[in-house]
RNA sequence: CGGGCAGUAGCGCAGGGGCUAGCGCGCUUGGUUCGGGACCAAGAAGUCGGGGGUUCAAAUCCCCCUUGCCCGACCA
């Protein structure tokens, strides 16, 4: 390619918004353009260097059998109806309806789809198991994009569907998945993690989510230095301590100003894990089956030293969704805020009582009256409902495993494989007729890869202050070639020759200064740049500079293409060489 | 959806009732330069996000809308 005829042009100063390295120089070096919130468009090298990803994961795909399908973006309703997402789903999910008035939906995942192409192929256990994927565009409605491609509404995603007969089938290829994500990740020179991750509002599925761990990740990971316990903080347990006491008496007291726990320990001289805090919100619950939603007041009863964690409650309390309760639904259930428990509490609400609180005895809590606290509140004798883990783990709280001190740190999520079991082939009668003669659903799992978010994470960790310095693997081109001389003869037929040995060419043939060639160069990032000056064309050779290290040396320029070759190969055995094989236990 | 900031030339920004709307970079033409974002000269380029209002006069003040960014809610 020569830059002259190049379709894009690098900014000498970053776009406004641009607040991460990667994404900066991901606009600045002409990969990317942004058309409004969330929503880019991909520029030849940046389309490129996303096709070298692309190529990655098809071959490992290829590798544990996966078949390559591409299903529609736009889905009829109806099989969207047939599972209830059609309904559960918020406005994330776009609708509109075609000429005829038919119920339409831009599909932002598969699962409605594979599941209704396999009913029709899958009768009989002969046929499984079966293992197919994708890369597609998906749109999905994000109330809130941001960070550059990291968040986005469409994006390319790779997505594959697994259909198995038993549990068996499913671990299998589930661990196929987890290894071969792991190569894919390796393969583009991205580090990468696997957590443990939010399994939805049915316990007893397995799910894992891949992190790209990074200040600019929005996700919070949680892990164990010590063990290699590692978790989603949506999810993450910790060892908690409990407080278990001879159980005395119930007791008002009066306790004036003091709304919040803080105000509450000083006044009564007490510390916070003597107490016991009461959080409400509104969980949405949805009738996959009608559509039909209501609402209900949660109410969270939590030891006064941890926090609750919303994901967790929300599964906890088997809620589509939960948001903070306003203060009329609070008080219409005799519940006073700043003063609230469960004591005293009337009505239909859900009561989830954290074990903290639970296994400890004698702690303080509200007394639904302004200005008064009980003491030595107690589960079961003054207050009852349903104990689950609801706590948030934090930095330096004790390890589930080892009892160690926990770490807190920020990811990005790259991928995630998932255990769906049989929630979409019973629901859209997906089953097959087994040895015995009976006919049984469909064991499913699907499996995600976000192709632009990857490729803002390659970018975020292979940058400089000059600008990117990608993989070999992923750059979109292998060789950045640029001319100072003003005889572009040896340069065009240096280009020719290493496009002859099969090198991926981008040639700097502008009418530019030195300066703003390397600049570009820099910039834009790719692993090898040949210069041809007068400084060495002297004794007949060219100059090679690796953009990664700077590391510089000159060959002969009837050497070049087997030089360069080697160097290639050099950068791309560094990447082969760590490639991570982790399995799956 | 709540809170905040912003929208002025391709990009980054200044101007904040008054006469011809500026600056840097980029762009065009000519010349000089030629190994780390060169220099000189002459140019081109703007519905000041949109609509309405106030005013003799609006980029500037007011109202509505819209778009983007940041924080939060949210993230199938």
């Amino acid at each position: 390619m020569r830059m002259s005829n190049m379709f894009s042009r690098t900014l000498r100063e970053a776009p406004s918004g641009a607040d991460s390295k990667g994404y900066e120089y991901l606009l600045r070096a002409g990969y990317i353009r942004q058309m409004g919130a969330g929503i880019f468009s991909l520029l030849p090298l940046g389309f490129r260097a996303t096709a070298k990803i692309e190529a990655i994961i098809r071959e490992e795909m290829e590798r544990i059998g996966a078949q390559e399908i591409l299903m529609p973006v736009v889905n009829t309703a109806d099989i969207w109806k047939e599972t209830g997402r059609y309904y559960s789903i918020d406005k994330e999910m776009s609708r509109f309806e075609d000429r005829a008035g038919r119920d339409m939906v831009l599909a932002m995942t598969h699962e409605e789809a594979v599941t209704d192409l396999a009913r029709g192929e899958i009768d009989s256990y002969k046929r499984l198991p079966l293992l197919v994927y994708q890369i597609q565009t998906k749109w999905r409605d994000d109330p809130r994009p941001r960070a550059g491609l990291i968040r986005v509404r469409e994006f390319t995603m790779k997505d594959s569907y697994s259909f198995d007969r038993d549990q068996a089938g499913l671990d299998k290829v589930y661990k196929a998945h987890y290894k071969a994500y792991f190569r894919i990740f390796s393969r583009c020179a991205l580090p990468s993690i696997a957590v443990g991750a939010d399994s939805g509002m049915m316990g007893g599925k397995v799910s894992h989510e891949y992190m790209y761990l990074s200040p600019i990740g929005e996700d919070t990971i949680i892990t164990c230095p010590e063990c290699g316990y590692t978790a989603n903080r949506q999810v993450a347990a910790f060892k908690k301590e409990y407080f278990p006491e001879e159980e005395k008496e119930l007791k008002k007291v009066e306790t004036p100003d003091t709304k919040t726990i803080d105000s509450l320990c000083e006044f009564l001289n007490i510390e916070p894990r003597q107490t016991a805090k009461a959080v409400f919100m509104v969980g949405t619950f949805v009738d996959d089956h009608t559509g039909e939603e209501h609402e209900k007041l949660i109410v969270a009863i939590i030891r006064g030293d941890l926090d609750v964690e919303e994901s967790k409650l929300s599964n906890a309390a088997r809620a589509n969704s939960i948001r903070p309760a306003h203060e009329e639904e609070i008080t219409s259930h005799g519940i006073v805020p700043g003063f609230g428990s469960l004591i005293g509490a009337t009505g239909d609400f859900i009561a989830i009582v954290d074990d903290s609180a639970a296994r400890s005895n004698n702690l303080v809590a509200g007394a639904n009256e302004a200005g008064y606290h009980y003491l030595n509140t107690n589960y079961g004798r003054d207050y009852s409902g349903t104990v689950a883990d609801i706590a948030s783990a934090r930095d330096g709280f004790a390890c589930p495993v080892c009892s160690k001190k926990l770490s807190a740190s920020k990811g990005v999520e790259i991928g995630n494989i998932f255990q769906l079991g049989t929630r979409y082939s019973e629901s859209m009668n997906c089953y097959y007729q087994d040895e015995d003669g009976t006919r049984k659903p469909v064991i499913m799992g699907s499996y995600g890869i976000g192709v632009g978010r990857l490729l803002a994470c390659i970018a975020e960790e292979h940058n400089d202050e000059a600008g990117l310095a990608l993989p070999v693997s992923v750059a979109p081109y292998q060789v950045h070639l640029i001319s100072l001389v003003k005889d572009t003869a040896v340069a065009e037929s240096v280009y020719e020759s290493l496009q002859n040995a099969g090198i991926d060419v981008l040639y700097d043939d502008r009418k530019e200064s030195a300066g703003v060639k390397f600049a570009d160069a820099d910039l834009i990032g790719i692993p090898v740049r040949i210069t041809i000056g007068n400084r060495s064309l002297k004794e007949g050779k060219v100059e090679v500079k690796i953009r990664t290290t700077g590391e510089t040396t000159s060959f002969l320029v009837e050497d070049l293409a087997d030089e360069v070759k080697a160097e290639l190969a050099k950068l791309q055995k560094e990447i082969d060489d760590n490639i991570v094989e982790k399995e799956l236990n």
